[in-house]
DNA sequence: AGTGTTATTATGTACGTACATATTATATTT
DNA sequence: AAATATAATATGTACGTACATAATAACACT
């Protein structure tokens, strides 16, 4: 900083180069002195100072803060530093970060929840259950027209229509529904449905640009009751997916939770 | 600025020195010599190209990828732009990272929806759709003890029981009964919660450390389905919110959304 | 063969410099 | 006063260097 230093030439050599082996003696011994654990300053350290001074209001919602330049030299490190950690704080939406304008505290921190969509059979393993899957049905047949829509395909395309159900400890879990355009993956002809679920498949051999996901209640069908050993009319939890590779529908499934389903996550 | 640059030295120096005002020859001249648009080599090119292997399969799930340093020369920029562009694609759930070890193209690619939670208000005006919102019920009284499991807190509590509805086009779009603890925010008491609702109010003035939400789909009892204007056992869509500051629990929220309710997101 | 120690290595991150870019603020012209 | 050009400025990002850290690989030793 301050700039010019005429000699000193290239930037951070002052730490290194004069003094040969010594510890480095600037900014980096504060983080290095300390003990125990996280004690750096560090991009962390600049982010749980900045939320700290938002949780304790001392910034206010809609406020602007100093700027990095101010920040980093209250804190002792390099702008970068100070622009990794809000840059990532902005992500999280508790900052609003505009050029020229400045940082300024959210007004309304959308609060983005981060959902991992696991596979199904990761997210019932990693509960300690034990995971079975069974193919209930396989055809290949044209789609109905809502599909068609959905995915973006003619009516006439090539598709395949699976039902399987996927359960922890022995109890159904989750009934899924769902049709594969077989000229978008080929492969998936070939592939045992009854060993691997179709959701697996999918995700190991057919990546895809763009999905969609949406969650809703509804009610359960007689079929759907009886596949999932519950009673007509109970509320189930549904996830419907569809997910595209380029212009290309892949897939789009209906995936129905058994009663008591909870999807968590943690802001 | 430039200033100084007595002798060029400083790093990145010989882009801008010696040629003057003419336009930067070097690795920036490929980013800007294009026509269009964001045709750069930065780190979203080097994201996206990153991506665009994945996708046709020429790195496939479970694949080791070159090192940042090789990437950096073939693509022809830094490490960091490397690193940048690896970093977000692993945060995305694209990559595995290990230190010595490498990176490998995800095998079960968790896919983080990420579900921006928005005040209700702003989710129903962001439709176009005229916002209201009635305060049903509101007194302070001491709480149940679910209510308690759940922040923590002890059952003699001062705690506010608030009860509102939220309307979409002057439809019931969602029913809202939540606990604040008045031990944490008193500033509530004060509130006028006519005219501001508990949800909006707290996003503004109570900032929160930790939270909690779950989704889930249950029936409507005789009087959830009243004050929504719907039947008895109807399928609901259900947000559970609990939020902390610290270690103190400041309010938990349940969130019956009417029928038809569809919770969305792009992956 | 098994165990502990020491290199080696790829990622993780901090730093300062340089420049790009989007906005806002200011000056200038009509 | 309104419109337009110009300067100022905060963030955005690229670069190279240096070092930290975690995890593996190689090695020595019993």
């Amino acid at each position: 900083m301050s700039t010019t230093t005429p000699t000193t030439t290239s930037t951070a050599g002052s730490k290194a180069v004069s003094t040969t082996a010594s510890v480095p003696l600037t900014a980096k011994t504060r983080a290095a002195a300390p003990s125990a654990a996280t004690t750096q300053t560090n991009w962390q350290s600049v982010r749980d100072e900045v939320l700290r001074r938002i949780h304790t209001r001392e910034w206010k919602p809609g406020d602007q803060i100093p700027k990095e330049v101010e920040l980093a030299e209250e804190l002792g490190c390099a702008r970068a530093t100070v622009n990794r950690a809000l840059r990532e704080l902005a992500a999280e939406g508790f900052l609003d970060r505009r050029r020229k304008a400045g940082t300024r505290v959210a007004t309304h921190p959308v609060r983005r929840a981060k959902l991992d969509i696991p596979v199904i059979r990761l997210e019932i393993e990693g509960r300690g259950q034990k995971y079975a899957y069974g193919l209930l049905y396989s055809e290949r047949r044209t789609p109905p027209p809502e599909i068609c829509t959905n995915l973006g395909v003619t009516p006439d395309n090539d598709m395949l229509h699976i039902t399987s159900l996927h359960l922890a400890d022995g109890k159904p879990y989750m009934f899924e529904e769902r049709w594969v355009s077989v000229a978008a993956t080929p492969q998936i002809a070939d592939a045992d449905l009854s060993k691997i679920s179709a959701n697996e498949w999918l995700v190991l051999h057919a990546p895809y640009t763009k999905g969609d996901i949406s969650f809703s209640a509804v009610l359960a069908s007689d079929t759907e009751a009886r596949i999932l050993r519950t009673h007509k009319d109970a509320p189930l939890f549904l996830i419907e997916r569809t997910t595209w590779e380029g212009e290309n529908g892949i897939t789009s499934a209906r995936l129905l939770f058994a009663p008591g389903y909870r999807m968590h996550s943690a802001i």
